[in-house]
DNA sequence: CTGTTAGCGCTTTCAA
DNA sequence: TTGAAAGCGCTAACAG
């Protein structure tokens, strides 16, 4: 015998009245529904979560009163909020995300797409926008693309499906089409990318100066002497690969060395790829003596090659990389070094003035590169 | 003059029917609230992304033969369910994951705490656990704790609130408190420890065996003459360093070889403090001729300092890692290799099986080592 | 085969 | 200072 909890009648079983299975009571007079749980008060989580209105049953408030409470609202008894929090404490309560989200429509969620994982590029950058996204409250939810299109795209549905307040994006090697891209936009959700970017939509984007570093790298190798630089670029979908060609031809142009076209090699960011490549080079008739490399992935392959085939670095061959990984330092490598975790930072402030105003048009950012000077250019590390 | 959908009577404001600042209608022979853009049947998506309940409003269906029509539900007339798909297809429909997990108190979520980023071990267990998962239709979301104990307990938390369906966790160095980890346990969700695990708390772990593969890898110092090897232990919270502790001393018992003490130097696991414990027993008075490390970072370390202070490799020192890190290859690291995508993805099947079936045992993996032998401890490589 | 209804857990007016 | 009511977008039981 189920009792209204307001006025005591009996519970009348109505028979609409039952919710996932569960029979819940009407009472006529309190036009209420009530099920046998309710009579339950032992704070006790069980099967499901503690919510707010199990708090509220517990201390006899309503819903509202308890989120207020939680939410420190000022038009709260202090007393009633003391109550509440120690509750929820006691409890072990956790908000539900889901439903506050829904009822705010915003996740305060930022999400991010990586296209790979295996240098540290990726996880500094991370480890930067989660920094900078934290202090403003938002979460960050990593997705990895591993450099394949179709993921990508799965990767923004998903990251639209959870409804993300707004997207940090850098491109796979396989990107050609942006319609993905530009159906964020068009939903009016902030986004900016990121390193590997694309010119095809208009939303603020964060980069190195991937032409000037290109530019100095080549233009160290040929002051140290070497004459014949070759270059082996990244897959030709990527923005920075073709940046970073233009930087290395400009330098030869500056010191007017003929631009080879046959040391020019696209390479996709494998670890084959980097080792093909390297062993085409090394088999040319006219093999270069120094090459610049799209990333420092590829010029440890090239390093690895070169001692496997016992030539010796840097004097019959000098590397130059791009990035700085942390592997560069162990190798000896020399490399146009980016403020990685900076750029991750760049990214994230750029994604939260979005959010603050989403009319002003917002500045892409470029970031600066240096050089690091190591053992594979230069005799004197 | 706003008319009732249905019946084309007037509609009748309700004071109490302003809803989120936006007036609403009301009819009384109806009984059903409509508001003034309940006329506006234009296809586009404007502020808001697109709702099942504007694509039944485009159709003049009703939200749940929507639903069903996005679900190929069986109950659904073709027709129908083609009329739908297109239009959400035109739209651009995403489904809000947040309001239907709510009604489903299901996420189809799983969450990772990595507790640093800065070796390749990680990122692979993801790439392991997320292959798994996604073939079982499960999204992975990833949190990391960057070795603070403090950070772990909130990304368990953030993870909670955001109702993920399980979790799997590896413990920073700091962590000797589970309360945490118990909370999950006690709310009935499926948690499973990898690699840095705890005994604190009975759930499935997933774990290479630590004991063996630290008796291996000293034994093969070993038997490769080196009779003064020490060992650069973990932190001592960590139940893996512990167990590879014992794994070297027993291998030294084995050979009849004295366990001293002074050679089993505890180290945080950053690059610095990897420095200054190399340097350490670089400087002793009796200094080893082998040292066995934690991990590759701390191998790696101690290879970079040998060689700054000119001490041969392996001829007057050996040192052998653990992991087969991708830089152990570069630098010649012997090493202790572990199936590192297996443990995510044995993880991954863990929490799956424990979201089957919650009631039953399910035993804790162990999967197994082996030693790749590279140029840092014989001559021969 | 489709619509109605109730509710997931939370927030937010408005009324008391 | 508190409570009632409505609704965020979706699903599911039930009725027709």
């Amino acid at each position: 015998m189920i009792r209204c909890k307001k006025c005591g009648e009996v519970g009348y079983i109505k028979k609409s009245g039952k919710v996932r299975g569960r029979q819940r009571y009407y009472c006529k007079d309190c036009k209420v529904y009530f099920s046998e749980e309710q009579e339950d008060k032992s704070p006790v989580a069980h099967q499901h979560q503690v919510t707010i209105t199990d708090l509220a049953r517990h201390l006899n408030l309503s819903a509202s009163t308890v989120s207020r409470a939680l939410h420190k609202h000022p038009d709260i008894n202090l007393a009633t909020q003391k109550k509440v929090l120690d509750l929820a404490a006691r409890l072990d309560y956790q908000p539900n995300m889901l439903a506050s989200s829904l009822v705010k429509s915003k996740s305060f969620t930022i999400g991010i797409v990586v296209p790979e994982f295996i240098n540290s590029f990726f996880p500094n950058v991370i480890l930067g926008a989660e920094e900078v996204l934290a202090k403003a409250g938002y979460k960050l939810v990593i997705c990895h693309s591993n450099e394949s299109y179709e993921r990508e795209v799965e990767n923004v549905k998903l990251l639209l499906s959870s409804r993300v307040d707004g997207f940090l994006i850098s491109l796979t090697q396989e990107t050609k089409k942006y319609d993905h891209l530009k159906a964020i936009v068009a939903k009016g959700i902030p986004l900016v990318l990121y390193n590997r970017i694309c010119t095809e939509v208009d939303v603020p984007k964060v980069t190195v100066n991937d032409y000037e570093g290109a530019f100095k790298a080549t233009e160290h190798l040929i002051l140290n002497g070497y004459r014949k630089v070759a270059h082996i670029a990244g897959p030709q979908t990527l923005q920075i690969a073709q940046s970073r060609i233009t930087g290395y031809k400009d330098a030869l142009k500056k010191y007017e060395i003929p631009v080879n076209e046959d040391w020019i090699r696209h390479c996709d960011l494998s670890f084959e790829g980097a080792k093909r490549t390297a062993a085409y080079l090394f088999d040319l008739e006219n093999s270069p003596d120094a090459i610049f490399a799209m990333n420092d992935t590829i010029a440890v392959e090239v390093i690895q090659l070169a001692k496997m085939r016992g030539i010796s670095i840097p004097a019959q061959l000098a590397v130059v990389g791009f990035s700085d990984d942390i592997i560069a330092q162990f190798i000896g490598l020399t490399t146009m070094a980016q403020p990685v975790r900076e750029i991750g930072k760049a990214a994230a402030r750029l994604v939260l003035q979005r959010l603050k105003n989403r009319d002003v048009h917002i500045e892409s950012k470029i970031l600066s590169t240096s050089l690091v000077i190591r053992s594979s250019s230069s005799h004197n590390h």
